[in-house]
DNA sequence: CAAAATTAAATTGTGTCCAATATAATTTTG
DNA sequence: CAAAATTATATTGGACACAATTTAATTTTG
């Protein structure tokens, strides 16, 4: 903390707390929020909720997976994925059953009619990509400098649990 | 939907949907919660949650602001914010109040125990800014390109509505 | 001024998220 | 091979987040 030389009070009022606007954490979480809200109008009419968007885009690029594998490649555990995974297979959009190899897994399958909404999904991406207003060099810049960053981040966890 | 000319389906078998890793919005998505984990363990020690310390963040910006004013800030609405301002609350961080000439609304001030984190919160700051692996000049850049993203996807929510 | 419209918070219900625990199946070890 | 350890999923509880409704106070209008 650098010393406030020409005060006299031995404590600072207050120490040049970053404006809410300027932190980079809260730019993400309300782009996160706005995407979560463009996105919304466009599930709706397929009753699906964005993260369980997500997990149809995580299983149009590889179906039939377990959820340990789907908790990888979106970064959810069991706690949040075992009950999306039901409303999904209740929306009639996967199917769910046990690994006969190894029965404590649950294989995740595409219904012919969650396979069918990767097509019909196409105008969706199209309207978003539209809505983001940005060239799509831009977006490519942008995903990739998130993805550093995101990684960064994640380096950071482990390392903290050393300094702890 | 664009005719295959030169194919003898009428359906397409898998028209190329995005990698889940190539997504703008799952980049943000991830970023954001990668950005809550790292957050956790240096907000644990203040019984902190991110959203609350976002809440904080807003206070040290500006102090007795009313639940709608908060909201503006961080775009969140009553049904999120008020049992989370009681919580803070609980915590000792903030004092909720009526305003005497609106009755409708609450105002939220700092206890001075709020006002005093707002300080000791510098380590958080630091922490976080290392964590990020990046220069400050990339954090700015990201965070404007955000802002613009952000501003674009919430004026599309609206043209949107005139559409539908 | 009084009824109607508006506004600000709070509440309710659904759906993520995560931590912690429970359950069941498989693998490792003694 | 049987007990112990591990692994995969499910469940429970607490905290967001949002839509929709409710309640109370204020403002607008007739």
């Amino acid at each position: 903390m650098i010393d406030n030389s020409d005060g006299k009070e031995t404590k600072m009022e207050t120490p040049a707390i970053p404006t809410l606007d300027a932190q980079l954490c809260f730019a993400i979480y309300s782009a996160a929020h706005a995407f979560t809200r463009s996105y919304k109008p466009l599930l709706d009419p397929y009753g699906l909720t964005y993260p369980q968007y997500l997990v149809m885009l995580a299983l149009w690029e590889e179906d039939g997976r377990t959820v340990k594998a789907l908790g990888g490649s979106l970064g959810l555990d069991s706690g949040t994925l075992s009950p999306l995974l039901k409303r999904l297979e209740a929306s009639g959009y996967i199917a769910r059953a046990r690994d006969r190899d190894d029965e404590r897994q649950l294989l995740v399958t595409l219904t012919p009619r969650g396979r069918d909404l990767g097509g019909e999904a196409a105008g969706i991406r199209a309207e978003i990509g539209r809505a983001t207003g940005c060239a799509p060099g831009v977006l490519e810049e942008l995903t990739a400098a998130l993805r550093r960053l995101t990684d960064n981040l994640k380096a950071g966890e482990d390392t903290q649990a050393d300094a702890a």
